[in-house]
DNA sequence: GGGCCATGGCTGGTCCGACCAGTTAGCAGG
DNA sequence: CCTGCTAACTGGTCGGACCAGCCATGGCCC
């Protein structure tokens, strides 16, 4: 859908609209604050209230903010509302936020992976496990590249949910990997030095054995490694 | 955030919102089909042509149309892009996409009450447990609308999510939510007759006994049994 | 005749300035 | 002090103009 970085930027509305988002999401502008009004906005942007109008549309889409015709538009008391597409974004920016919701999203990953190997055992067809060993072979290669590594980690997940048919899991793996994507270096280190495949190739096994414990089993271990790293936090 | 059915139709632009977004959702502009451009949009409905952009803006923020300079506005070629915003519409509209993903909202929901469950178990306080047996509690009292039923059992399941502290989950409930509010009719035979809160009673005293694994259990085969009626396919 | 490329007429993107419609805060009167 | 009106905000809609990118058409060159 809307584009993203670069992309986005190259229009006045989109630059707007990524000033504003950056704005809101970093805490400078905190939930329940108000903004400046359109007509502020456009001249301290120098543009045209039209422009500055389509990027609070699309913020208030995003669930950032709030409008009321005749009373001031506010920073949205919740961010994180109804909408996940402001998500890659908050995660980005590092925030206490930003961080909180990176570990959630990892727990439910790997929920969600050890759910979606258990119904691949049941459901993959012949072709499907041919493609997710191709892949857990490569991911077994020594010397690949972090950035590599975690390219066929994303595919392998991608092709574990399709095999389920969910289309609301696909809609989560593009998700995470849009997460993934908008602050690289923050978790290449997970593909480094100590990366293993070695629960992929178990895991693989399993679903081609129709053993759909074991496959689950495999995939939720793999996520509780993968948590460890840096971002842990006392509870 | 954005206003729901009545509410969004009180201003010109949200009328406008609404109507195209049910054309596409109910399929009468197929994915991939190309919108009249704006200022035909803008006649046809009578209306600015800014009113028509500030509209489009928000079916492109929801993921039901891409947009592109130069050329033709059309129908997302994947429904269902990053947005889950659309999604209560989607489901509401009764297509063939709005059934299968009401199919994999159910088990989606399935899982993750399992998994909150399970999670409850080690984390609930015991205000929270307490809570918990009330709405327990109220479910079991015999003559209970459905209406009222599904009230309880939605806040059954916010109150469990709230208990594991997951911000991400908390955001899924409320999807839930709005698209069994959207149309309420098609769910509301889940809580007729042969609605049960046994299910519900036993989780919760296997939360209060920290029983993980009894407590998913308990509100797996809930979600299994809600599963059961009309809409079910042949795979 | 076939292929290349200039161009005109579409598309959306931005700007301007005006007026309508709610909200709110402050002032005047009770 | 409280009440109620009003004026000065806020966002919402309008219209019309021009800029910028895409694309199909048609003429030119090979």
């Amino acid at each position: 859908m809307a584009p993203r970085s670069p992309a986005e930027q190259q229009s006045v509305t989109g630059r707007l609209t990524a000033t504003l988002q950056r704005a809101i999401v970093s805490g400078k502008l905190r939930p329940g604050e108000a903004l400046p009004s359109e007509r502020a906005l456009a001249e301290q942007h120098e543009v045209n209230r039209s422009t500055v109008r389509e990027a609070l549309r699309r913020l208030e889409a995003l669930g950032l903010i709030t409008v009321r015709q005749g009373g001031a538009t506010r920073v949205a008391e919740a961010l994180l509302s109804t909408s996940l597409a402001a998500l890659p974004e908050l995660v980005a920016s590092g925030g206490r936020l930003g961080l909180k919701v990176q570990e959630d999203l990892h727990e439910l990953r790997g929920l969600l992976l050890g759910f979606c190997a258990e119904r691949a055992a049941h459901l993959a067809d012949p072709a499907s496990v041919a493609r997710l060993e191709q892949l857990a072979a490569q991911l077994a290669q020594p010397g690949l590249t972090p950035t590599a590594a975690q390219a066929l980690d994303f595919e392998f997940f991608e092709q574990l949910v399709r095999v389920t048919g969910n289309q609301l899991l696909l809609l989560f793996t593009q998700l995470v990997k849009d997460v993934y994507f908008r602050a690289p270096k923050r978790f290449l280190g997970l593909y480094g030095e100590r990366f293993s495949a070695e629960h992929h190739a178990r895991a693989v096994a399993a679903i081609r054995a129709r053993d759909a414990q074991s496959a689950g089993e495999a995939l939720r271990a793999y996520a509780a490694s993968a948590l460890s790293p840096p971002h842990r936090k006392a509870h």
